[in-house]
DNA sequence: TATTGTTATACTCTATAACTATA
DNA sequence: TATAGTTATAGAGTATAACAATA
């Protein structure tokens, strides 16, 4: 048996109490959105579009910090749900548009209030300064490391 | 052009600040491991077989909350870079052990001075009351939901 | 030649379920 | 029959890179 090196435990690391929390936060907002049939990534890009009116792929793959190949297949299944369209631009025949349907657009709000009922169970207790505490250490995080592209998985 | 119903913006959830944090904080560890070719799993089962000498897979599948399947196909990328041994258990041979090899033994406090170190890049700036208050409400979200596996993904 | 979007390949993880060996 | 571990299949992500169409 050899010997064992000083280590520190897992629990030490504010990381390890982040991602515990994020992910059990994340894995029961998916389960809510599974009863739609959207995934999260879904939900990111159609919440992206629902204010964008149209939107080119790649700026969507930019600001979701996915690539091209990514969003092309998200977003073939979003329209084999018939929840997003693909527009041909005429004049530079490179691009394309993409936009919400009207069923897609009518989801987007039902899948936001699932997303506010799901924050409000996992963080609905904070006293106010405690939440306004943990979002502003959080993004400046954000801040402080330059991230820019959204979260999706 | 349908009207808009009022859809709170991402930005009002905490879940998205802390999916935010807490996937730059993760990408940016396994970026650290992958220069050791290990893989963020990986990781938390060689620091898991670390202290506990010799532990059965289906106690490791509980505890991370991974099937059984998905741990077999974990050990056996750990067995194929010789860093966690399978044992058969004489008395009963449904049973086996898993144990770390000396090579593996040896990697673990290089893997636990990366997480070190990666923590202190994103949470070291934080003053000691702002930390320990984060840790605490983090701590206390996981006691109250009665979340048990260790995060993995 | 550069860019957009698509496609192919490979990899990690997930989940379900069939399968084997053993008890 | 129940359990441990393996394997197969399918799905959702990731990444790289080749590719066609267009500019």
């Amino acid at each position: 048996m050899q010997k064992q090196q000083p280590v520190s435990p897992i629990e030490a690391h504010l990381g390890y109490w982040l991602r515990f929390v994020s992910n059990q936060v994340s894995h029961a907002f998916s389960l809510k959105l599974a009863a739609q049939d959207v995934t999260v990534a879904e939900w990111v890009v159609l919440r992206e579009l629902y204010e964008k009116e149209e939107v080119v792929p790649s700026l969507i793959a930019d600001r979701l910090g996915m690539t091209r190949g990514a969003i092309s297949k998200l977003v073939d299944r979003l329209a084999a749900k018939s929840l997003v369209l693909r527009r041909p631009n005429e004049e530079d025949r490179r691009y394309q548009a993409l936009a919400l349907t009207g069923e897609g657009r009518k989801l987007v709000p039902e899948l936001s209030s699932l997303a506010d009922r799901n924050d409000e169970e996992f963080f609905g207790h904070l006293a106010p300064p405690e939440r306004a505490m943990v979002e502003r250490i959080m993004k400046d995080i954000v801040r402080r490391h330059g991230m820019r592209t959204v979260p999706v998985d």
